[in-house]
DNA sequence: TAATTTAATTTCATATTATAGAATTATATA
DNA sequence: TATATAATTCTATAATATGAAATTAAATTA
C-alpha cells in the first residue's frame, strides 16, 4: 500500500503525515514501515523536505520485469490504432492461464471502459485475450481449454465446444473476433504479437460496444492493427 | 530479499525450492511470502512451470521512479566515455545529503572497482559526487558543508576549509577533480549534468587509480566527458 | 499403469514482531 | 520567544510469522 501511495504521487514526494492520512495507519506504524522501505532503497527520503519518493531499488526491480517492456515497444502503435479507429486499443499479455491488460489508449468515441490496466481475465475471454490463446499450438490450446473450462462457462456461458468453434473461426480469419459472445454487447477485434522467434508475446485489440463496430469494419480494423504492428520495431529479446 | 532474488534471475523464473535454497528460509515461510507477493502483483507465477518472475506491479512502481530515467538517457554517453578513456565511467545523482551511484560502465584498463551501482556516499566524496555539490548555489553549498562536516572528516580527513578550497578550485576549472584527496590513491574527474531548466540532475565521472591518470590528461578527460554529455539528447522533464 | 520420488501447499502451536498510544524531539509559524 | 505542527522514539499488549510436520500434487521410474 505504501509503495503504491508514494508511487502514485507525481510531485515532489509525500510527507509522513500526508501518507498517514491516506493509508489510515497510525503515525508511528507508518513511520516505521516507511523507514524500513527507505533503508532497503525501495523508497527515498529527502531529508530537507521530509518527503518520501520512489527509491532506486524500486527502479532496478522494475527494470528486471523485462516481459513488460513490450508495453513501451507497442505504445506508439496503440496510440495510432486508437486514433484511427476512434475506439479504445488494448495491449494484453498472457500470464499463466490469465490474460493481463498492461496498456490501454482510449479512443475518442464515447464508450464505457471495459478493461482497466492491470485487469486479469481467464485466458480467452476477450478479443486480445483470445488471440493469445487461439493462435497457440494445438497442444497449448487443449491445455488451456481444460484448465479454463469452468471459468469460461462462468464468464460467458460458453462450453469447450463453443470455444473450439470460435477458435477455428478466428484461425480461419487470421484475427480474433468476439462479437458479443464473450461479453454481452461488446465487440472486440484482436491480433497476436510475435517476437523474432515467432513466439506469441502479447496481443492488441480494439473494443467497443457492439453497435459502434459494424460488421463491415471487422476486416478493416484487423488489417489496420496488423499494419501498425508490422510498422513497429521489435528489438531482439 | 525475495524480490531481489527473483529479479536477479534473468531466465524463465525460479521455483519455490530454488528460492528457498537461496534465501535460507523455511519452505513454508518462503511459500507464504511469495504467495502474498504474487497476490499483490509484485511477482508473477507461471502455473505450469511453478516459476516465480517479476510482476506487473513491480514494473509499474519502477516506472514511477522517474528521477532514475536519467540512467537510460546517459547510458550511451557513459559507454562511449568508458571506451574512449579506458577507465570506468560513473553516473551519480544526489539523494539528500548523499550521492548515489546509479550506473557504471567499466573500462578496459585493469583496475579495482571503487564504487558499486547502488552505493551511497556523503555528498562531495568522489569526483561525480563533488560535481553535484560544488556547482550548486552558494546557499546549498553552505548547507551541505554544515550537514556533512563530520562525515567529510571521517571519510577523507578533510575539514570545511579544505572542502571550500577544493570547491573553489573546481569551479575555476569547470569540472571536479579529486586527485587522491577524497580517496587515497584514486583520481576522479567529474562533470555535472543539467536539465533544460539548468538544474543539476546528476554527474558523470571517470575514475581510476591515480597512477593511471596522468596530470596532463585531466583537462582532456573533462572535455571528453562534456562533449559526450552535450551530444546526449535530454528529453523535456 | 503403479510405485516412487520430488516438489508444492496447507496446518497449527509457539516464538517473534508489529501495533497503538503516549512521550519526546525537531521544525515551522505566529 | 511562544505556539503549533510534524517527525521520531519508546514500550506493553495484541497480532502475525515461523518452523516442523502433514498433506497434496506432479514428475519420474519401474
Amino acid at each position: 500500500m505504501l509503495l503504491r501511495i508514494v508511487s502514485e504521487d507525481s510531485g515532489q514526494g509525500l510527507t509522513l503525515s500526508n501518507i498517514t492520512k491516506t493509508i489510515g495507519l497510525k503515525l508511528s506504524t507508518t513511520h516505521r514501515i516507511l523507514s524500513s522501505l527507505v533503508e532497503e532503497g525501495l523508497l527515498g527520503l529527502n531529508p530537507e523536505t521530509k518527503c518520501y519518493r520512489p527509491g532506486f531499488l524500486l527502479f532496478e526491480l522494475g527494470r528486471s520485469a523485462n516481459q513488460f517492456m513490450i508495453r513501451d515497444i507497442y505504445r506508439p502503435a496503440l496510440e495510432r490504432i486508437a486514433k484511427k479507429t476512434r475506439d479504445t486499443a488494448y495491449l494484453v499479455i498472457r500470464d499463466g492461464y490469465d490474460s493481463l491488460c498492461i496498456d490501454r489508449v482510449e479512443g475518442t468515441a464515447p464508450l464505457r471502459l471495459m478493461l482497466d490496466v492491470g485487469a486479469r481475465r481467464p485466458l480467452g475471454m476477450g478479443a486480445a485475450s483470445l488471440s493469445l490463446f487461439a493462435f497457440s499450438s494445438d497442444k497449448t490450446v487443449e491445455k488451456i481449454l481444460r484448465f479454463n473450462e469452468m471459468r469460461f462457462r462462468e464468464h460467458s456461458g460458453m462450453g469447450i465446444a463453443d470455444m473450439r468453434k470460435l477458435i477455428a473461426l478466428c484461425r480461419q480469419k487470421g484475427y480474433t473476433l468476439t462479437a458479443g459472445v464473450v461479453d454481452r454487447g461488446v465487440t472486440g477485434i484482436g491480433v497476436p504479437l510475435y517476437d523474432r522467434k515467432n513466439k506469441i508475446r502479447g496481443a492488441i485489440s480494439v473494443a467497443a460496444i457492439s453497435e459502434k463496430i459494424d460488421k463491415t469494419r471487422y476486416d478493416d480494423i484487423a488489417v489496420l492493427i496488423k499494419a501498425e504492428v508490422d510498422k513497429t520495431y521489435h528489438p531482439p529479446n
